[in-house]
DNA sequence: TTGACAAATAGTTTTAAATCCTATTTAGTA
DNA sequence: TACTAAATAGGATTTAAAACTATTTGTCAA
């Protein structure tokens, strides 16, 4: 079995883990959700995995699909990226790492900078619970920048 | 005058100024819409300031609420909160400061660390137009992990 | 001060994202 | 293999935001 093909396997074993660890069943709905999610780096939409996953589940409903998204994201096997009022784009990378968001055309890049993988919180909220904590950047990607 | 009155003030003929200079009209219903947006760190929805300017305007539209907010956004008088997937929330606190948002209650709270207001952009990304720069946590607030 | 006109608004309709509803199916289990 | 709670499909509903258009209003130049 290749890397990839190893670590693409690791990630449904986890995956398949996290289901049991939450009392989940294991349907094949949320197995292609969550294929198709950890199979992207483009932060998809709903509706973008909608169309995705219907190419091998025509019947699979928009609704079940944008259920399983938040699944994903209740049992931390994916989140929601940082960004301002349009649609939820869902992530499934989740190795440390950052985003740039394209004010323009709407893409989101990933980045790694290691600084910002843990960053202090600071005492003013410090009683708070906090579950995130994100660096995250906004403007123009290259072509964005170029053109026009 | 007060200090708190300057201080408004000062804020009034600064929206007053870009406005101007974008060629912008003052019609009441923009500098209503302005003030309930910097008279607040509520962080308001559209609804939220369309229900606050009708007080005082009764007849203004939901529309001219909106469109009025993305003008304020686009002239660089109030900008969008971070978060995807609720409706947008805005701020007219142009002072540097950043947000921890409550998952539960949806709160959104201002705080200020300094470090944070100017972070460096990471080679990665260097060569994108930056526009904006956000340090962004998300978790529980004191009352939503007390009373779980 | 007035008149012309582009810009802005009110009121409404339309679109789009997300959630809700319910009858039916299914994964886990014993 | 049969049972049951959980999950799904398909459709309806809700909600935020944008689009549309007739009317009104700031702005500026005469
Ligand atoms: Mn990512
Ligand atoms: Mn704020
Ligand atoms: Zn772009
Ligand atoms: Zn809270």
């Amino acid at each position: 079995m290749s890397e990839v093909q190893k670590n693409w396997n690791n990630k449904l074993i986890d995956f398949h883990g996290r289901c049991r660890a939450a009392g989940l069943k294991m349907t094949p709905q949320r197995v292609a959700v969550f294929k198709a999610l950890i199979g992207t780096d483009k932060h998809p939409t709903a509706e973008d995995v909608y169309r995705d996953v219907r190419l091998e589940m025509p019947n699979i409903s928009l609704d079940t699909v944008n259920r399983t998204l938040l699944t994903l994201v209740e049992i931390g096997a994916a989140f929601v990226v940082e960004g301002t009022g349009q649609p939820r784009r869902y992530d499934g990378g989740m190795d440390d790492h950052q985003h740039f968001r394209c004010l323009k055309c709407g893409k989101i890049v990933d980045f790694h900078y290691e600084p910002y993988d843990n960053i202090d919180v600071p005492a003013a909220i410090g009683h708070y619970t906090v579950l995130r904590k994100t660096v995250y950047f906004e403007g123009y990607c290259d072509a964005c920048t170029h053109d026009n």
